[in-house]
DNA sequence: GTTATCTGTTACATAAAGGATAGTACTTAC
DNA sequence: GTAAGTACTATCCTTTATGTAACAGATAAC
């Protein structure tokens, strides 16, 4: 039971590290709730999410790295990119509703105790 | 329709980015995942999660002011403590269940792929 | 008193993450 | 040719995260 226990948990740690290699850190989850709303170009992506172009085209390469985002090159006058959501994506959306959900509830939480 | 968008972007950013300052980091959620099997000591977490203990100091410590877990010293022989989880933590189970579920179906899916 | 266990802390050091600022390359407009 | 817009890249620097090792206080066993 105890050796269970402690397989379970080691296969539990395995999981959400992964998860969280994926997609955690400052800026992934928050680019991720950002291109909900819509394809966007890289400065468009560096001035809504308030982020510096050096780290974006880090984040960004990863997130396309892990099949979440995909990179499209488009032949405009000036040459344009757009960033957009996969379908696999689509797959974070129990994992983005759950840290939302959450994030609003404990913030209500903390207002409410002072 | 453009404004509203960018507003409910702004509101899920910060609410993920609540979630990810409680609970983010290398740690806290696995700390967490250990602890459902049972109120354990110090060192014994220290073990179980292959952490180092002034790390485990400051993640504890983080923990219980974010209200997740709870210390409770044993006048014991050899003084003892024991850490575990408050009621309070168990409105993380959404988050800990999605974020378990994806590492899992995307390690599935990345060893399909080779 | 020496060793051991438990709970941590302190000091020191490295690694990883993030940020600021410029600059490159291309094109279009003036 | 000068400015401005798009998409980055490069360099440098600061901050945060994490790790290692040693140590301290308490109690007990030997």
């Amino acid at each position: 039971m105890q050796e269970h226990s402690i397989d379970s948990c080691q296969k539990a740690k395995r999981a959400i590290q992964d998860t969280l290699d994926v997609v955690g850190g400052k800026w992934k989850l928050v680019l991720i709730s950002v291109l909900r709303s819509g394809k966007k170009g890289f400065n468009e992506l560096s001035r809504e999410a308030g982020i510096s172009p050096r780290i974006l085209s880090k984040e960004l390469q990863e997130l396309e790295m892990n099949g979440l985002i995909s990179r499209t090159v488009y032949q405009t006058k000036p040459i344009t990119v757009k960033y957009e959501l996969t379908p696999y994506c689509a797959t974070l959306n129990d994992v983005l509703a759950a840290l939302e959900k959450w994030g609003h509830q404990h913030r209500q939480k903390i207002i409410s105790e002072g």
